[in-house]
DNA sequence: ACGAGCGCCTGTCGGC
DNA sequence: TGCCGACAGGCGCTCG
């Protein structure tokens, strides 16, 4: 369940606590218990299992989509990828099905990463950017700005749709919300980043950060078997609505294929000719 | 530099 | 009913 605003929503449930849990903050680490071992990708189980045991979670952060735990002497860093999710439970409740690394804390809880189709990972590192370092800008951050971004566009001759997904060159953005910016942004998929005017690549600007606070504002989106309580699905504009009416225009939406990712838009609205670089309500 | 294809995994869904 | 392919919120790799 991992972009953005969904990790975002994990961090601040964790941080915070729920109506179900209490937050994880302050909480020594008692033990823990690996149960798919390519779950952890770095060190060792061995080192890991003896590292971690003994360190208090201090604090919580994120970078893209990646979740930061900082405990006393290293960093835990999370990335649910497709289907992972963290949650605080009962020491006393059996583990659930698709558990696949088991955090004991003190006081009777236990964080418990479930992943059931084993692609997130888990790293122990003193220093985060030893993971983190390759990452582009953060999206949401004050120095994102649209002039940064009409810059990075132009420094490369890719299609929007791939190049937004590609991690190095922003920080969060997944399927969801890359298809909701660009149809906010009025930009076809396809369209190649340095084609963009200045005009066009603040509306893409505006676009990532409007559909991520959004995101975020409504805790997230929560599809399939994993429901964390967020409501962003209802809101969708054109992902998963092929067929259906263009919330702007009512034309239908179009899915196609770019880079083994389906890819929803609106064919009026997202124009791959020239046309649309002086649409009337251009700004 | 860029894009396509595949692998990693499990589960669901629709068509036949 | 059962089987089979398509597809799923991600990303690392190879190849041309």
């Amino acid at each position: 369940m991992p972009e953005l605003p969904e990790v975002e929503t994990i961090r601040s449930a964790l941080t915070l606590g729920s109506r179900e849990a209490p937050s994880i903050l302050e909480r020594q680490i008692c033990s823990v218990n690996l149960s798919w071992e390519r779950t952890l990708a770095t060190p060792s189980r061995e080192e890991f299992e003896r590292r971690i045991q003994g360190q208090r979670i201090q604090g919580t952060g994120r970078r893209g989509k990646y979740l930061i735990l900082q405990l006393s002497q290293d960093f835990l860093l999370v990335h649910l990828r497709m289907s992972g999710d963290l949650s605080v439970v009962p020491t006393n409740k059996p583990p659930a099905p698709h558990d696949r690394l088991l955090i004991e804390l003190e006081g009777g809880w236990r964080l418990a990463f479930n992943d059931t189709r084993k692609f997130g990972r888990v790293w122990l590192v003193e220093d985060p950017q030893e993971v983190l370092a390759p990452l582009g800008p953060e999206p949401l951050d004050e120095d994102f700005t649209p002039a940064k971004l009409h810059e990075k566009l132009h420094a490369h001759k890719r299609q929007l749709k791939p190049l937004l997904l590609d991690q190095t060159f922003l920080a969060g953005l997944g399927n969801i919300y890359t298809d909701e910016a660009l149809h906010l942004a009025r930009l076809h998929p396809l369209r190649k980043s340095n084609s963009l005017s200045a005009a066009e690549s603040r509306r893409l600007w505006d676009g990532i950060r409007q559909v991520l606070k959004e995101g975020i504002r409504r805790n997230g989106a929560s599809i399939d078997w994993v429901y964390r309580g967020g409501e962003f699905q209802n809101y969708f504009r054109v992902y998963g609505r092929t067929e259906e009416p263009c919330p702007v225009c009512g034309t239908a939406i179009a899915r196609m294929v770019v880079g083994q990712r389906g890819t929803h838009y609106c064919p009026a609205c997202q124009l791959l000719t020239l046309g649309d670089e002086k649409s009337p309500s251009d700004e």
